[in-house]
DNA sequence: GTAGGTGGTTGCAACATATGCACCAACGGA
DNA sequence: TCCGTTGGTGCATATGTTGCAACCACCTAC
């Protein structure tokens, strides 16, 4: 493990929260301002950070690599223009979340047509506990790794609405895999609502969810699940076109059919 | 100058363009699998690589935090709605680019409805030679500044509409703040047409502009002209949320009024 | 106009860390 | 089963990183 290295990385992260003078720099990684000059020079010189007005902030090198990284997933290309129709044919707020190693991250954002964005960002996990996208993953895992994830949530009380404990998840997942598809009514943030259908790769596995999220006031829970059948339609179709056969094919997932 | 950062940095450059194994990236640096291993287990720790098949790649962290420093631009959410309105209306796809230090970058880009994705990438630099939101911009730079790109450009005759000299590329940068808009004619792809408008600061400097893009086969440049009055008085817009007081204002652009 | 404080920066010697070596484990092909 | 390749680790040491002292620029107060 590289000290060095290390250090740098929490450069990036520091600056990346707000710009910020070499001292505050140095005095954050506990070195000496020196130390820290140096650390940002070779920064600078990879793009990975800049310099505006004086302070420094994150480089643009690193945002370009981030589109190339995002780029390379497979999923995002034959998923992207559907994202697209999508928001356009409902005018919400449209998210992508992809089963990435032991995490589920979103990976694209299509936004609607209101002038408030969503505080969502891709490369960001998803908190499987609350959000339509999490649940509508983790509901078609395999045992094991269901389990993995459900160890790992807080089951904390964010809005009245939230799950708060293993068992009412448990239920409210077996509910998801029977329907076929996840909502979140105001879980996590009580102003928000969201419906999200699983994604399937060539195996039938589900391997990501799409979402449609809007504000209450703009469209409550029940509004948004007359999106449900073009939703989970549009999730069939970007599974087809992952090569999954269909619900009436060979079936290797380990839970029911997708069908609303 | 830190080699140990820089050799980290490299690494982050080399995964990014495909999942990598831990030889190749070891032979890229010119440094010992061990060396090549605890760099690379640095940069997982911190989330700026993974692991996917045995091979590294990015990790998601960077992303993330990409999308914090694009979320940190002053501009970015002022205009974003617009973005995506604008690319509502006309269907296709939307860029806006902004001048950052001595370069133009793209910081945002609304997809159009159809299947194919532009090429274009957000954190990457313009080419100002020929897209049309560099020439937007440049139009309006004080001398000093314009010369300073226009000695970095290579004037390559990427097709046959491109240009190919500093002489007609002033002539047409004239033309460009005279008219107030700008467009490429398939001058970096044959295929590619586009039209953008500067978008001004509060001090009325051209800080940015946004482009409308699409295929040739989908909308000639006599066609994107259209969207021309709806293109220019979005920008107005974005301009004026970020205190332009508008062109029959007080005066402190070097060039002529924004006007179709 | 001058002094003092602050922040950015550099040269250099000390030393702490990054490095390569030797070795091990796992895997795949012959 | 054997051999080659690749991923990975412990450790001694070579070297690159580090902090110190000093400098410079800028800003503010007197």
């Amino acid at each position: 493990m590289s000290q060095t290295v290390q250090r740098a990385l929490r450069i990036i992260e520091f600056v990346a929260e707000r710009p910020r003078s070499l001292g505050e720099v140095a005095g954050h990684l506990g070195v000496h301002r020196s130390t820290a000059l140096r650390l940002l020079q070779t920064l600078q010189d990879g793009g990975f950070a800049r310099t505006v007005g004086g302070r420094y902030t994150v480089g643009l090198r690193l945002v370009a690599l981030a589109q190339q990284a995002l780029d390379q997933l497979d999923l995002l290309p034959v998923a992207h223009p559907y994202l697209v129709r999508l928001g356009d044919r409902h005018g919400h707020t449209v998210h992508l979340a992809q089963l990435l190693d032991d995490e589920i991250v979103y990976v694209a954002k299509v936004d609607g047509r209101g002038a408030l964005r969503m505080g969502s960002r891709v490369g960001r996990t998803v908190n499987p506990q609350t959000s339509a996208v999490g649940k509508a993953i983790l509901a078609y895992l395999d045992d094991a790794s269901r389990e993995r994830f459900l160890e790992r949530i807080t089951y904390r009380a964010y809005t009245a609405s939230s799950i708060t404990s293993p068992e009412a998840l448990r239920a409210e997942l077996a509910r998801i895999a029977e329907r076929g598809w996840a909502e979140d009514d105001g879980e996590f943030e009580d102003f928000v609502t969201c419906v999200a259908a699983p994604v399937r790769d060539a195996r039938g596995q589900v391997v990501a969810a799409v979402s449609i999220t809007a504000l209450r006031a703009v469209a409550p829970v029940e509004r948004l699940r007359g999106c449900l059948p073009d939703l989970t339609e549009t999730c069939a179709a970007i599974s087809r076109d992952l090569g999954w056969p269909g619900a009436d094919g060979p079936r290797t997932g380990s839970r029911g059919a997708n069908r609303p």
